[in-house]
DNA sequence: GATGAATGAGTCTTCATTCAT
DNA sequence: AATGAATGAAGACTCATTCAT
């Protein structure tokens, strides 16, 4: 086969990812053996390799290419100007995350957590992911300047806590989501709600 | 030889337990070899296995004392009557585990990442995880149900959802503390009191 | 596609094992990989293969090559007649089979070593070899008879065992020059006369 | 099986050398398979491992165990004084070698063809060999100079030369009775006498 | 009861070779 | 004729677990 085109090369990568992604939230990023996901992918060992050097290349693709998938399902959701009030925000963002799941068969919040495990062992890992909830958090404190502006919330709030609670809210609810199973984006911003709403 | 006593058995374990968290931690759970807590251990690798009869029940036993680990620290709070406002025993919880991390060199929070990821292909730790997770946001809800009683929230509030969001906003700040390492527990119930505390 | 021309096809070849020779000295001959050949000849691995039916061929061609080589270098000196006297012959044969390694930037005494290694396990190169080393010695033996008769060297000498001495002189050399790097192609004619110098 | 005897250790470790050397000879060094040397060793393929790390060590054992076994060998011949005559020496060196060979069922030549090879791509052998060497030279240097005292050879011998032919000598004849299989100890002597004896 | 050497299935990865384009 | 992506058997090595002593 001559020089495969680079659309081609595309489409590979990504059949290996998703065999990857399937087997990773199946059996765990390291349960999962190679020969899973060259099983899974429908091609060769040597093929598989051609496009991800080691198998911590791929782990890392796999979590890397989520969180861009994750950067581009929220990126819409801090461009409405004003920003949505606090429990509207967060009940749009938790949907959003959940329904990917629904969506794409993939399910983010297992991955997710199956990533923050890998992180505590994988130092690039933990550089890229400490660099995307920064950036993501950061979003969440332009909300929270809109909300202080508009007097949503007190003039003399630190923004970077209602981030960094925010955050909180949201990372809570994939723990709860994928552990426990009964928590829907909806609660989360009710209880919230109701912790704001003093009789 | 004699039976050994049961005071030294409980040590042993102890001891073992003490050697796998130290493992675990540093090196994450799949990755930690049998070896590695043998040595860690001091003992003999029989000796190891006469006490856990696998890997995986080693881990569960480790995963598993954690979680009463941590019941036994956050009891108390939730014995005060009334129970704190809101923020206060958020921020309350959250140094709590914050505390036990520094007190015993053992980081609950890694801990429970790694335990997140390992439930996901480990049915007997999920349903071990779920148990206890579902205590404690029982025993949250209690509070917001003084709460709702004591006026602190409104009188028609779901305490189902507070506790939801209570509970997020805990396993969130582990996320956050754990990942990206600067978030500390006063941090979260600002934020908190900022989201509540409408101009 | 018009059949290609011999010449270019014959440039194709010596393109592919000067390639082969590059890696071969580098790496050693099991540890060139034939991506190593391929990468180095700038040609594609298809291509190599038209040439080469496999990677045991391509050694064999390239430790046959080079026996061809040090053939055409040495020829030469076998055709003075009378021939140089023993110590002359030697240090002259030693010079050329070290001054190859300057010239071409191939060093013969490495990939004779390496050779020599191979032959071990292949029957093919073990007869070429052989055949080659036979040959040279009738040689040897040639100049060992002209030595006889002219008085050089007793006139019941074995001449054949004179061959093989000289045989053992030049490929010590190339051992000692090749592991060690301290010998030179004097050396060991001035050691060879002074043992033939009793007091 | 509790702590073993360190007679027990050592002839383990003997017997996986023996299969290693057994291996090493019939296919060469890097074709040999850590399989072969197991499943020639009678023992399992962690039991090799935790008595030799890598194939590397292995072979880098085997090697420097044959070198060893050499110097014991040829270590007596350095201790007559005064020396004997270069021939005798020569002579009594290269049917030593040769008859280890015999004696063991292992071709010491074989394997030092092997080892050269492999010197080519490994420093630590290659230091390994060439102190070996070197130190050998030495003792053949002490002969020169026991010859040159003695008149056997000429006043202004340089004795480093004269050791550097010897050397050859013995070299040139393993490498000829390794490849061709048709020289005898006593043919480089014979040859070696002849050349020193002008008419 | 304790020991730790031994087991061997299973892991990740490489690489000589082929063949569709 | 040439290309180089794909193949897949085979390699080195690991590690949870056992059991003879």
């Amino acid at each position: 086969m001559p020089k495969i085109s680079d659309a081609k090369r595309t489409e590979r990568r990504t059949q290996i990812l998703n065999a990857a992604w399937t087997c990773f939230q199946r059996e765990g990023l390291q349960a999962t053996t190679m020969n899973d996901i060259i099983r899974a992918s429908g091609l060769s060992a040597g093929a598989v390799y051609s496009y991800f050097r080691s198998k911590d290349e791929l782990i890392l693709a796999a979590l890397t290419t989520s969180l861009s998938g994750i950067r581009a399902l929220l990126e819409p959701m801090f461009e409405m100007s004003p920003a949505p009030a606090p429990d509207e925000l967060l009940s749009e963002i938790a949907a959003a995350i959940d329904g990917f799941t629904r969506r794409d068969g993939f399910d983010l919040k297992r991955l997710a957590l199956l990533g923050w495990s890998e992180a505590q062992r994988n130092e690039t890992l933990r550089q890229t992911m400490r660099a995307f909830y920064t950036a993501f958090r950061h979003q969440l404190e332009g909300a929270a300047k809109d909300w202080r502006r508009t007097g949503l919330i007190g003039q003399s709030s630190d923004t970077e806590n209602v981030a960094k609670a925010l955050m909180s809210l949201i990372l809570g609810f994939i723990v709860q989501s994928a552990i426990m199973g009964d928590t829907r984006p909806a609660s989360i911003s009710a209880g919230l709600r109701a912790l704001s709403a003093r009789s």
